[in-house]
DNA sequence: TTTATGATCAGAATCATTCCGATTTAACTT
DNA sequence: AAGTTAAATCGGAATGATTCTGATCATAAA
């Protein structure tokens, strides 16, 4: 996924093209990591006097929807991220200081460890937390 | 760690007795499974008129911070369940329907399979989500 | 250019959670 | 048994994230 096939994906979805929708997606395409709704509207309100906390909750839930951002909680609030592929399932490491993400190649439910009858599953969540290394080295000094 | 052991901790702690505190324990220990703050207020208000929400929130946290209560982060809520002992490291299936768990005994970070030089790990989570037994079947009715 | 509908704005409303000052109570002291 | 003290609780206000609403604006199609 990228910027150019997230906005043909909304064309062909019959959704309007916007410069605010543009900038955010151009946003989490420069960042690999996760933001809050908070960090989008900083990053964007200087270009748009008066952003509204709306158009950045109503387009990032829709891009949500779309599969153009994935997302998790994170200390209480939802952050949000480019979906690196819509067909590869991954996880990911995530930097509990900038949100910073790096792959994680392997799945644990590939390994089918989880086997329990009667329980239907539906979904899973494997995410590891620590600090990246720019962010460990800010901490060590 | 059971209703007892939890009250032993508290009161070398040095943490009073109150009945409110033995009935939010016996409710966890009594529900195998996560429970919001707004599910131990409703369970607890018929009994003790006027309980705040305050109560709640400073025991639950209190009891977390204690070890005797383990939380996770559901649908933007804090959810907690009693913790199944303090040195057995493990996973949970959680029922979106009801937030009954079922131990995953296996971790994804007992294979190692994570190596990300420079990558400083401090925490993973790792859930699988689903319907247990009762609410999937009530779901194919 | 006009029009219809989707997008945005501004601010109010909601929901979970935390904070605060006043009051009550458990546990210790006399 | 009564007094003391610090912790616990209450009730309600404050906060922070998120959602809703009605009015206005802008994109895309006619």
């Amino acid at each position: 996924m990228n910027v150019v096939e997230a906005k043909e994906l909304l064309k062909t979805e019959g959704y309007k093209h916007t410069d605010k929708r543009t900038d955010i997606l151009q946003l989490f395409s420069d960042e690999s990591r996760y933001l809050a709704a908070k960090d989008v509207l900083e990053a964007l309100q200087n270009k748009y006097n008066g952003l509204s906390f709306d158009t950045i909750y109503r387009n990032l839930s829709l891009f949500t929807e779309l599969g153009i951002l994935e997302t998790t909680d994170l200390d209480g609030e939802k952050k949000f991220r480019f979906s690196c592929s819509t067909d590869y399932h991954h996880h990911h490491l995530i930097c509990l200081d900038c949100g910073k993400t790096k792959h994680i190649h392997q799945c644990p439910m590939d390994t089918s460890i989880i086997s329990d009858e009667g329980f239907q599953i539906i979904d899973h969540k494997f995410e590891v937390y620590g600090y990246c290394e720019q962010c460990g080295e800010q901490k060590n000094v």
